[in-house]
DNA sequence: GGTCCCCCTTACGAAAAGGTAAGTACCGCA
DNA sequence: TGCGGTACTTACCTTTTCGTAAGGGGGACC
């Protein structure tokens, strides 16, 4: 459950970046995060198939210590919390983008299974 | 011990990507094997501190299976084993350099510990 | 003869990550 | 009264990952 920010040490950039992006949902949760804008926990439940709450719970907690990610509570009955992006988060989707494509690639050449839920797939 | 060559299903190209990149020290074996373009089992293990023997084999025999890296071995004594970047391991490198430039930004802005060992920190 | 180097392999165990299931507190709807 | 929806938390367990230690079958060096 790591709560410390992110101890490293770091060898490079990649490590860094891989560090704070390894989590089974955190690249579909960006994803998401970057395609909607701002997402209700519900919505982002929705959006993930498969992610269980305490999973999605965790990671967002995790992204938003790493500085990934905004949580907005609002004090309303029944509750409502919206997720958004940061700036470091956006720029963090763009680094990523041609990681994106390099796997999109590969899944289309080597004919790996796909699973045909979000929109943008 | 991952031994399939990665079974998916996947949702998008970063999933799949991420995939093939998480694993403690693929993206330092990544690194090296980029700037050096050929090293040996030894070599690697020098450039990569506190990496295992076991870890090391493990990783590089995924990423083979993976198609990222090249294996040769030539049948001398003592034994001489070579590897290398597949088209395809050079092309994820070149995907990987802006989430690079991404990680090493944090470090730089977030004042992050790093460990000064290999000469492309 | 002893020790080092090469490139692993195997067995064992700890730690981390992830999954399941239930509980919380409150509300709207029928 | 009971169910569903909101956004979680907690406890417990399994799976995966990582590390440690040892062995192995040859040389080469001293």
């Amino acid at each position: 459950m790591a709560k410390a920010p992110r101890t490293g040490p770091y060898i490079c950039g990649i490590d860094a970046a891989l560090d704070v992006v390894s989590g089974k949902w955190k690249g579909l949760i960006l994803w998401e995060l970057d395609t909607h804008r701002v997402r209700r926990f519900a919505e982002l439940r929705r959006g993930l198939p498969g992610v269980s709450e305490k999973m999605l719970t965790q990671h967002l907690r995790e992204m938003e210590e790493d500085g990934l990610v905004h949580r907005e509570v609002y004090a309303e009955v029944p509750p409502r919390v919206e997720y958004s992006l940061t700036e470091s988060g956006r720029a963090l989707n763009k680094a990523l983008a041609p990681l994106g494509a390099w796997g999109t690639e590969r899944i289309r050449s080597e004919g790996i299974e796909t699973v045909p839920v979000s929109p943008h797939g």
